[in-house]
DNA sequence: CGATTCATTGAGAGGCTTCAATCAGCGTGG
DNA sequence: CCACGCTGATTGAAGCCTCTCAATGAATCG
């Protein structure tokens, strides 16, 4: 499933998360570069979670099947991005390349036990894990009561945050990935995808200038699209206040939880 | 928030996730006993996350409101389970009680400190973090691609297999909460709760004796009921297999291309 | 230039939601 | 004691959103 792999010769990662991460990344410093076509493979769901990936460059989908035979996208990961870590033995998921990506690798053995025995590094995986979480959890509430055209908009709002601008344009950038993958992160069907894109479109929300580069998105009205979105986005100030429960009010972020 | 405390007099918690969390449970031992009377909370969304809690007795649901004033119930808590593990500064979410419940709590300074100095905790910690992780996307995948049908009845399983049955019938059991907390959990509205419960029972699939019991629950037809909801589970038994990538079973879509 | 892939668009159907009415159980108070 | 109101659940009717099936268009590749 790996392509191709040279030494070092690392550049310049992009660090999303958090600034501290640099010391984890560390870790991977020294490791070899791995690519992967996109379409490709990097693991699948149920194989033995021997490795930590670093991500260096392109876009990877994590994703299950589900007996049917549909597939359920349940995140994207960008450069700087760390996957394998809120793990027991096995992967809960596969992870493909939608692009080209970059990856360098660490055995789970190794990164376990230098985080172990770390006091600096320990926090920093921890907060990892804590954004993994808070991310299932946003998508636990789109995925529970928003329309498609509230899904898509925060998608493209939260995409367009993580890959940041393209071109000389601050309000244009780049979707990654296809239709199909979006669709399948959205729990919605692509035609569904493609139907809510012209309504933006025909709204003035968003642009796509060229009909061959339908990834190349301009946010016209960044207002109403966040607007939108909004519904369903988690707001840092929390409204709290009652305990009791008939009344609930404006918005909020999530929420998870689990035995 | 909270009601009433007093001190011991502890009896039996279930450990429904692993034997060896008696290392952690003894975190809480000599805490005090906390009550919470039905739809009071334990904490808020958006509150600093100062304490880790234990749950004796009861259920407790987890929840985040979102704009429009809708909820969305991430998960149920049981006797056994801890609470506040995966989180930064503040609580992701509201945690409510359903029934009346008992909890203990630790500061989570001195949680964190012990937890950091143990070497047998840790993992143990983890291990709960995994599990939450796995049913936070568990729950993803039934939403972003299952029916109200498979939804209850995955839902009618899970429940059944956390609280195990009540009364001499090992196929009876008790239904904590209400449909309206049902339909927020499952991301349907409390009519098709309701409309399914009754399309359950007119198939035979499951019944319910009494019209004022409608929290009792008997499982008729096991194998119906595990075949409507396992379009949606994952299975144990992982279905890994090859790292080639073309066929996997079942399903349709994507193929994984070149190598 | 065909074949393939990806995206768009249309028409029809179905499932879930919304709005609304009814019912059963339970607590309160006249 | 029973009427009244409240809460939670069920049921009905209508509508809308999304899915499904199907055809078309645009771009890439051999």
């Amino acid at each position: 499933m790996l392509i191709t792999t040279h030494t070092g010769n690392a550049n310049i990662v992009n660090l999303p998360r958090a600034p501290d991460n640099i010391g984890l990344h560390g870790l991977f410093r020294k490791q070899a570069h791995e690519h992967l076509t996109g379409g490709r493979s990097l693991f699948f769901e149920g194989d033995e979670a021997a490795y930590v990936f670093e991500v260096l460059e392109g876009v990877l989908r994590i994703l299950r099947m589900v007996a049917d035979g549909r597939r359920v996208i349940t995140g994207f990961l960008y450069p700087g991005d760390i996957v394998g870590l809120s793990l027991g033995g096995r992967y809960l998921y596969s992870a493909e390349a939608v692009s080209t990506v970059t990856v360098r690798r660490v055995a789970r053995r190794q990164f376990d036990f230098v985080v172990a025995n770390n006091d600096r590094l320990r926090p920093q995986v921890f907060a990892l894990v804590s954004d993994e979480m808070a991310a299932a959890q946003a998508q636990m509430v789109l995925l529970s009561c928003k329309s498609a055209e509230e899904r898509l908009c925060s998608f493209l709002l939260s995409t367009f945050r993580q890959v940041g601008p393209c071109g000389q344009d601050p309000a244009t950038f780049e979707l990654p990935m296809g239709r199909g993958d979006i669709a399948d992160y959205l729990g919605l069907t692509i035609e569904t995808v493609s139907r809510t894109f012209t309504k933006l479109i025909a709204r003035g929300i968003i642009r796509i200038d060229s009909i061959s580069a339908r990834h190349k998105i301009t946010i016209t009205r960044p207002g109403k699209l966040a607007q939108f979105a909004g519904g369903c986005e988690d707001h840092e100030d929390a409204p709290r206040l009652s305990s009791v429960r008939g009344g609930r009010q404006g918005c909020s972020t999530h929420a998870d939880r689990q035995w």
